[in-house]
DNA sequence: CCAAATTCGTGACTTACATCAATCTCAAAA
DNA sequence: TTTTGAGATTGATGTAAGTCACGAATTTGG
């Protein structure tokens, strides 16, 4: 049943019993923001989430191996990594609370990972199988057009990177970002910043 | 009705009854690789769209006008641009037969293009308005569905794009642009592929 | 048909950024 | 305490690609 299936889970406060109703009303409120739902569906809808804890530079899919999930982060900071022949990491995007992430690619099509998603800090996710992912869309319309919303800012905001990659050099990169997620500037090295923007470290070191 | 809407077209070879059997199956069997629909839905569905014909350098949208429609491309080029202060064109997408376009964000919140859609070749569109665009997905789950899964590929294909412009040079940019939509190759200017790369003109001709 | 505009290629020079390497800081581990 | 290691900074040098300029080839429109 939703409302019990993570009742073992521990706060960082200590408090045990309160864990599910706070995942709970965190996924329920974020997709109510696009589709209300009555206490029913959301019932059906939580059932096919798995709650899940990581730690510090863990992954949540390496590549190479299967996709399974599609990932909702409750609380932390993930990475989705894209490393090329020579070993360099470039950072696809993050993804801090509320956001979902995953790599699509290979979730959707069941083909192996090319990218990495990896935990920047201790983090809270809801995992969503594919097959949980079709039958919320099969069966509530709600839903697809939860997902809808949800693809076509994922799409419109990857687009606003392309063009800031098209039109905009690694100072004003840097700065866009800033201005987007302040956040980020704040809580993650310099290092995966400039892996994010596509410049070296050094390079991002000196804009300042 | 659908079927009889865009009656008076005029096909190159001078045929005008077939236009609209044309067009309709053309958007039909698109539709339905991923949503079978009935005869009643389709009618449906088809009325929404309305047909439009443009010619080569007209613009479909412009910078600073509101964007009605959501373009689905029967035949033709389109490009999608996004221009600088200093002037500079930068080519967000191309959009060929069976692709559609346009500029999302404008269109779903309502205001105001910062891109403007352009014809590189004479070209026939049906134009989905945005009450249109919410009427199928209110009212068909299965559109809703369609869209959903074209806007789950479209998503994919720009994170593609950024992983592109993060791990490789212009050259290798280029060839995996040529091996990927090789018909682009041949039936664009290269100036509009290297706008598309986000390199030069002069610097995509030394790369041979 | 010719004139005008596009398109493409190439040389000379400049620039933004990568790379390599050496420090420097600071916090956590031993 | 000392040690370790991750992260940030700074300098010297190399390189991919931008910019400016010119001209040839091709396409387009009147």
């Amino acid at each position: 049943m939703a409302l019990f299936w993570c009742f073992h889970h521990k706060m960082p406060g200590g408090f045990t019993i309160q864990t599910t109703v706070l995942m709970y009303r965190q996924l329920r409120d974020h997709i109510e923001k696009i589709s209300p739902l009555t206490d029913q569906e959301y019932d059906l809808v939580c059932a096919q989430f798995e709650y899940r804890k990581f730690r510090k530079h863990q992954y949540l899919t390496q590549v190479g191996e299967p996709v399974k999930y599609h990932y909702f982060v409750l609380s932390g900071l993930l990475k989705l990594v894209f490393t090329t022949e020579n070993g360099k990491q470039h950072i696809v995007s993050f993804a801090a609370e509320d956001w979902w992430e995953s790599d699509f690619y290979a979730f959707f099509t069941k083909t192996m990972a090319t990218m990495s998603l990896e935990c920047i800090e201790d983090t809270e996710v809801l995992c969503l199988s594919l097959d949980g992912y079709r039958y919320l869309c099969a069966t509530f319309h709600k839903m697809e057009h939860f997902f809808l919303e949800k693809a076509n800012y994922g799409f419109i905001g990857a687009q606003r990177r392309i063009i800031s990659s098209l039109t905009s050099d690694a100072k004003e990169r840097f700065e866009q970002l800033q201005k987007q997620y302040p956040f980020l500037i704040q809580r993650i090295p310099k290092s995966l910043i400039a892996a994010y923007l596509g410049v070296s470290r050094e390079t991002l070191s000196r804009l300042y």
